[in-house]
Formats: structure tokens, C-alpha cells, sequence
DNA sequence: TATGAATGAGCCTTCATTCAT
DNA sequence: CATGAATGAAGGCTCATTCAT
């Protein structure tokens, strides 16, 4: 949901929802390198390459920003892992694909992924992230379940599952942190590696 | 070291230390909730009980609040980590004593760590913070040495050691954002767990 | 006077006067509301109906509102008010003629009579209201001198006659705060109250 | 009520309450002058010689001002009116007093009068403004049963009782905008020929 | 005529910090 | 040591206005 009133006209609203697109990736990218509080709006409407009030054409204020930058990290996330359990797949595969794509997507959206980390805190603190904030637990859920399911059916075993997920959540929100694009290591190989070690399995060797 | 000139006498000496410790400790609190910016001298002077210049007798600015901050917790954890490599153990058995005192300090020092965590791409960018970068730096290469040693003794096997230390980073620095004081599972079991995922054995078990 | 080069031929003449008319009366009763300062001209945009720029086809900026608003107030309201004064009538009857008018004037343009009295004090003050101030002093001395010649004649009476128009031009100015389209009393109860207590008399009874 | 936390020394506050009249009198002028959206807080402050965010220590925001003005009008208006009510005595007496008070307070405040009438349409549409409003209509409720007291017992006789005392609320509520101090006319003999004027009495002569 | 993107000055306010007391 | 008044730069944001389309 776009905010200050975006045209109605389709030509127009294409090019008004690019600009916006831009505009909340450069925030990413800012955000990430320079934390959201420490990114003033001046930095932000430089680096777009707009004017002081310009881009208050595209966004209602700094907050919108944060929760677009949100919403591009996690609403896609979230569609896909639906997707992949919804298949019927044994709980392995189904482990083995959401971990892909869930590194995938972080390694992709790894500015989106750094600001989240950082502004994690407020996050959970403040009643105005609910939404995002259920969000995430929502994918949560789903990777639990699908260990719970693993569990049951005898196919993944776990000292304390809890554990266990709580560990492949800090590995996965970890990379962001040290992903360089075209790394020695494919994201791929990064998912394949992580699950091996939650499954205490030797890896992709 | 504190710093705008601290008393002599050994008496006033204490006190003044005693009175800095808690004003990082409060403000390592204030910080890890609501951020180092989103956090105003002024909250910080009214969680001390002081007033508004009185802060300033025992830090030099808000920035020498984040360096104590980093300090108490990577200079301990940096020392411990150094005595324990440098005792004649197996390089498994340090493993073991290694992530066990460092999951206890670091859920010790959980908002000291979360702040860390907030303020990391900062620290990383920024010149002035080299020093605290480089203690990081030096606790990671000490970790990375112990499964170095443990892949050439036999002792430990890796599909990708990088990967592994980074996993073991992720999880560990992770793990403030969910523990809670007198939760489910120990530090020590919570170490243990992490171990073992990393050297793919099955955990306490 | 209209402003940015309005149309010549008289078929799109009639129909840009029509509209700028309507953007007038759309600003007085916004800037009577919400004062001439808290209306912005993009509420003023919206509640017309036209785009962001739309508006400036029809003036020339926001205070040739204000300007527009002050004439369409005063000046149907001196020609009216020289009408009757030049009609070689009694004071007492020319008073009243006056005060009727003048009330049913104030009551039918409330809202421009508001934004009048809101920017009373700057348009006092600044140079450039000039003409609107001189006005409202011609309005004023036709005021006295009627009362000056009822005064002369003996057919009024006044304690201070200065402080009577004074009287005089509080009650109808105040008018519009309190009046309601369909109130009560009628414009013309009104005007017949007022100037019985100015000149000491028993009101329409 | 002050705002941000007034020292609790009474050495302090003191100096802390004075420099805040000071700060609310030099408001009330400037507004007066200017309009309250008219006046910036950086024209406010440079009339106060306070830097930037000095004024700041004096009040919470722009509106707290004019929440103040409002209050140094309406409060002590209201508690003089009340005394006067509430001795025993003839109401064309009471009303009198009651003028006399009124009229010598809007003088002496005219200031705050100014602003007063400027702002009235945002004071009587806005819910925040409810305590202002209530004050206003306190003191009109006053007004009017003196008025209904002095019909009843014959003292007075009104053609219409109620645009009686609208037409002096207008009279009372317009003198600021003429007044000049030391003008020709006193407090004491404006408000006899206001009284004059609507009980139908020739006035002081 | 009309649109809506864009401008840039200016607004109110916050905040880390200093300093006389 | 401690206070709290004061500073002044910077922050996010609004808004009247312009102009290519």
C-alpha cells in the first residue's frame, strides 16, 4: 500500500511505483550501512537524487520507509514458505527448500535483512509493528512445524528442537552479516551447510 | 578507563568507579531497548537519578557510553578466551570450554550484546572504532585456531570450516535476542547444543 | 480583478469567472474554519476539486485569495452603503437603512467576515493592505457621519458618540460568530436591536 | 500548570516562573501582532533572547503558549466574576461591576484578547481546545443570568434579552482592537457606556 | 486548461553538550 | 560533585509554488 494519494492514471502509477521502489531500496541500502536513526532524511533524499520535500511524494514519513523496507523482506519470504509446505513433500525436502530459499532471499535482500536486525528491538517493542512483528512469527511457525513434523515422523532427530531452530535462525539472520555477492560460497551451498548441521548430518560433501 | 578526570583518593575512587559501572549498565539497558540513537541523554539522566550535566562527571560523551559498552564485553570475554587456548587441552575440550564461557557471557551481558549487535555496522564502518573491531576480530581468529586445530588433529570434521565458525557466530550472537534470565535451558546446555550441531554430533545426549 | 491572463472570448470568460468564484467562496469558508494560515492549498486544492497546480489557473497565489475574499466582502458593502447615505433621508432613517444592510451583508458573507476578523491585525499592519484598510475607514467615517448629522439635528443622542460607532461596529462585527443561516432572529430583528441600543431607544417594539 | 519538570528549589522556581510569565507576556504580543500561525517560534525566541531551543525549558510546544494566553485571559476573568455574583446585590449593580472588571481586564490584556479572537473559530472546533471553550462559556453563562435576574425583578427590560448580551459581548470583545493605554476614554468609562447602551440609559452623563 | 511531480525555504522541535552557580 | 538553564546545530516534515507534459 503506497502512500501519499499515488496517481490513478496506469502510465503514470507505473512510473510512480518504480520511483517508490527505488526510493525504499536506497533506504535499504542507507539504513543498512548507516543504521535508521542515523540516516538522516537529507542523506536519503541526496542520495535519490531528489530534493528536501520530494520524496514525500513517494512515502508518508522516515516510519513508512522501515515498514516497507519490512514488508519487502518478509511478505515474499512468507509466500514462499507457504508454498513449499503446502507441497506435499517429505519434512527433509521441505526443510532442505525453505532453507534455500530463505538464504536466498536474505542473501538477496541483505540490506532489507540488516536494518531489520538492527531496528529488531523496536520492533518487538512498539505496538505499531504488530503486524510485522507477526510476520515473523508466522514464518517461524512454519519452520517449527515442519521440525515438529520431522521429529515425529522419526526422519530428523534434535537434542532440544527448540534448540535447534533457535540456532538455525541466528545462523540465517547471521549472513547478512558476512555475505559478500559472489562469495567463495553459492547461497545454495550456505542453506545446504546450515541444514546439515541443524540435521547433525554431514553436509553437502 | 574512565575519564573526565577521576579522583585520586582511593575512597572517592571507588565510588566514582561504582557510580560509572552502574550508569553503563543503565545505559547498556536503555540502549539495547530502544537503540544508542533512539536513546536520549535525557532518558539516560533520568534512569541514572541524575541530572542533566551530572552524567557528564563520569563519561566523557554518549560515545564513550558504546565504547564502555563494547569494552565490558569483549575485553573479559577476550582474556577468558586467551587463558582457555592457552591451556595444554584437546582442541574438542576447549572447543567445550570456549562456547561455554561465551554463551554465559553473552547471555550475561545480554543488553550489552544486543546493543553490540544494533551498533555493529557502525562499528564496522567507522574508523574511530577500530579497536573494539579488532578485539571482535581477535575473539573469532582465537575460535577459528581451536577448529583449525581440531580439523588437523582428526578431532573435529568440517564440510566447510569457514562456514561452520560462522554458523557457531551466528547462533551465539543470536541467542540474547530470545534468552531469558532463569529460562528453560542453561547457558551451559544451550553451549553444549550449539557444540554440537557444529561438530555434527548428537549434544549432551 | 481576476489574475493569470483569464480568457477573452466571453463563452470560456463566463465559465472562468464562474470557477474562480467558486475557488473564492470554497476559501472563505475554509480559511473561516481552520484560518487563513492553518488552510493549505492543498486542503484548498481538494475541496475544490482541482489538482495540486489546477488552482493557480484562476489566482494568482494564496493571499490574492485573502484579497478577493476582502473585496467581494467590502466593497458591495460601501457602494451599498453610499447608496443610501447619498438618498436625502432623516439620519435616524439612513441609520437604519444602513445597519440593515450591514447586518444582512455580514450574515449572508459569515465566512468572509471570519477570515476578516481573524486577519484583522495584519492587515492593519502590513503596507500592501492598503486599499482593503481604506476601505474599511471610508465604511466607517459614512458610519459617523450619520450619527454626527442625527447628532447635529437632535434626532440622536449620544453620552459619547465616538464609543457608540465603536459599540456599533463590535456587535455586527461579532455577528457572525454567533448567527446561524436560519436562526432565530432575522437579519433584520437584528440590525433594528442593535441600533436601538445605540440610539437609546426600545428596540422594534 | 508549567511543563517541562520547573525546578522544585524555590530559590529556582521562582526565577523559573517569572521567565516563563515573561516568555507567555511576549507571546501574547507577538501573536497579537502577527497571528499565532503568523508568529515562528525563531521570531519568538529572538523576542525573548533565548536561543533556539532555550524557550524550550518554558513550555512543551507553540500551542502550550497559546494554551497559557488563553488560560491568564479566562481564569482570573472568571474568578472576579464569580465574587462578583456571588455578593448580594442589585443585579443593574452586579452588572455594572461586572462590566467594569471586564472591560478594565480585556484592556489590560488586550494582548491576550487579540489572540483570543484571532484563534476563536480553531478554540471552539477542535476537541483539545474543550477547557478553553467551557471557561468562555462559564463566564457568558454569568453574564446572561445577571441579565435574566435584572429582567425579572423589573431592573432591567430587554426588547431581546439574549441579543442583548450578544451585542455586549461584541462591544466588549471589539474594544481591544481600538483601545490604545491612556486613550481618551477610561476602562471605568467605556464600560458605563457599554452598560448605558444596552440597558437603554443615557450613560454616565 | 489541467495534471502531478518536484522544489527548496522554512517550520517546530529535539538533543548532546557546556557552564555558572 | 551536582544542578539545571542555556546553546545551536540538526532533525523530520510541510507547504506555496512552478513547470513539463
Amino acid at each position: 500500500m503506497p502512500v501519499p494519494s499515488p496517481p490513478t492514471r496506469p502510465a503514470l502509477r507505473a512510473r510512480y511505483d518504480a520511483r517508490r521502489s527505488e526510493v525504499v531500496a536506497t533506504a535499504a541500502e542507507l539504513f543498512a550501512e548507516r543504521g535508521y536513526d542515523g540516516t538522516s532524511m537529507s542523506e536519503l533524499t541526496e542520495a535519490t537524487g531528489l530534493a528536501a520535500g520530494g520524496l514525500y511524494h513517494y512515502i508518508e514519513g522516515k516510519e513508512d520507509l522501515l515498514i516497507a523496507i519490512c514488508d519487502e523482506l518478509l511478505e515474499p519470504l512468507l509466500e514462499r514458505a507457504r508454498q513449499i509446505v503446502d507441497a506435499a513433500l517429505p519434512p527433509v525436502e521441505q526443510l532442505h527448500k525453505l532453507v534455500g530459499a530463505w538464504v536466498a532471499h536474505v542473501v538477496e535482500h541483505r540490506h532489507h535483512m540488516l536494518v531489520f536486525t538492527q531496528e529488531r528491538q523496536a520492533i518487538e517493542r512498539e505496538r505499531r509493528w504488530r503486524r510485522v512483528r507477526s510476520q515473523r512469527q508466522a514464518f517461524e511457525r512454519i519452520l517449527d512445524e515442519v521440525l515438529a513434523r520431522g521429529e515425529a515422523d522419526g526422519s530428523m532427530t534434535f537434542a532440544d528442537r527448540r534448540l535447534s531452530l533457535l540456532a538455525l535462525l541466528g545462523m540465517v539472520n547471521y549472513t547478512p552479516q558476512w555475505v559478500r555477492p559472489g562469495g567463495r560460497l553459492s547461497p545454495g551451498e550456505i542453506a545446504a551447510g546450515y541444514c546439515a548441521m541443524v540435521l547433525g548430518k554431514d553436509g553437502p560433501g
